[in-house]
DNA sequence: GCACGATCGTGAGTAATGCTCACATTCGGT
DNA sequence: ACCGAATGTGAGCATTACTCACGATCGTGC
């Protein structure tokens, strides 16, 4: 029946709210979700297990606040990077560039804690709540660009949302799990190829056109 | 310790074997996994709790099997399309227009199965090898088409599981949370518009191009 | 029918784990 | 030095994944 966990108020405690929490990463990280226990963090952590309960009401509050903690530095990460491009103003070309570079980033920041959190996450709806806001987000300062440069497309909305799973999922893949005989680098330079052309073609074609338009040569 | 679990040999513990599952089905699909008992799995298959861990070895078990279930019929799924494209030869945009459409139609065929299996799983090292070596086999079928299309760009491979992996996360995420004021429909279109642009702008360039951009810096 | 081995089903019991609560300890201010 | 608030403690409770010794049922040869 413990209500809202207790507030850090004195620095001995936020000293075990840091101790608990790093310890949960770490456990996290070495034995996974289920096999790590609140017990072991707590004695991982240095404190009695009524304690990290004064903190975390229960043992998927430690993943959510991990979580808010890794989203945070990540959209901080992206918010420099549109900064930049809002700032700069540069074509396609080097939008694409600067922002598939952040989302690397991004992945290659903290791996083991990204890899967690997108794994093994994604299970309470807080947590689902909170990456779909962060999804939001990029979805909407993506949108931005495209305006900018005159790609949006006839839903530039649609297509920012788009833009940000694929992107995701892309260097997810290039980042985390790259098949044998292929490097990350190659394979991040080919989703700036694919993209680049996906959004080069709309402005060639003619913004207007949702039209197949007969292909010009090919075949 | 880790007995194997019997093979069903009779009528009735195949009968018995298929409520165990269904039972699973339902109520990770209504609690989550999490909230889901292995007893009130028992319980709404109509078996006692020593007839489930006869034929699954464990709670993971379980999942694993409905993802083998699922994956099984999404290969097939699969399959099928790649065999009409192989069959039909067509060109790019109905290639696509064909395998799109495939993905599309594998998630609306069971979505809540599909969510609980990509979104709400806690993942299993089986369970992910077993998604990937689906993906990987997409990814080969897909590259055939490429190749036969003349749009592989410099890595086939590489190209072929970023497409892969674009469009699963595009279209799962088009089909089973569609941003307020957007249709499925909408966003299909769309997917199919932009990865239209991205390898017919290959074609249209010439293949031979990776002009490396300048340095993304351009401070 | 009947016996009998193989297959299948049972459910109370066990170990492990998330979490609670009544109490002890320490801090900050006076 | 003192007190109330904040913080820390850990034995113990409730729940749950999983086991095991045994009983029920099936298929088959006679």
């Amino acid at each position: 029946m413990t209500r809202l966990r207790r507030k850090p108020r004195q620095q001995r405690s936020i000293a075990s709210w840091h101790a608990v929490l790093d310890a949960a990463a770490q456990l996290f990280g070495e034995l996974g979700y289920a096999r790590t226990t609140t017990n072991k963090v707590a004695e991982r952590a240095g404190v009695s297990i009524g304690t990290l309960y004064q903190y975390f009401p229960n043992k998927d509050a430690l993943l959510l606040a991990l979580a808010e903690r890794h989203m945070a530095e990540a959209g901080a990460e992206l918010e420099r990077a549109f900064a930049l491009l809002s700032q700069q103003q540069p074509d396609l070309e080097q939008t694409l560039e600067v922002l598939i570079d952040a989302v690397v980033a991004l992945h290659r920041h903290d791996p083991a804690m990204h890899r967690l959190l997108v794994d093994l996450a994604p299970r309470t709806p807080e947590a689902v709540a909170r990456l779909r806001r962060l999804e939001q987000a990029a979805a909407e300062a993506v949108e931005a660009q495209l305006r900018r440069l005159g790609v949006g497309g006839r839903s530039p909305r649609s297509r920012a949302m788009l833009i940000v799973q694929g992107i995701e999922a892309q260097v997810h893949g290039a980042v985390l799990d790259p098949p044998e005989g292929v490097s990350t680098e190659e394979l991040v330079a080919e989703i700036k190829l694919l993209w680049l052309g996906a959004l080069r073609a709309e402005t060639a074609a003619g913004s207007a056109g949702r039209r197949a338009a007969p292909p010009p040569t090919s075949q």
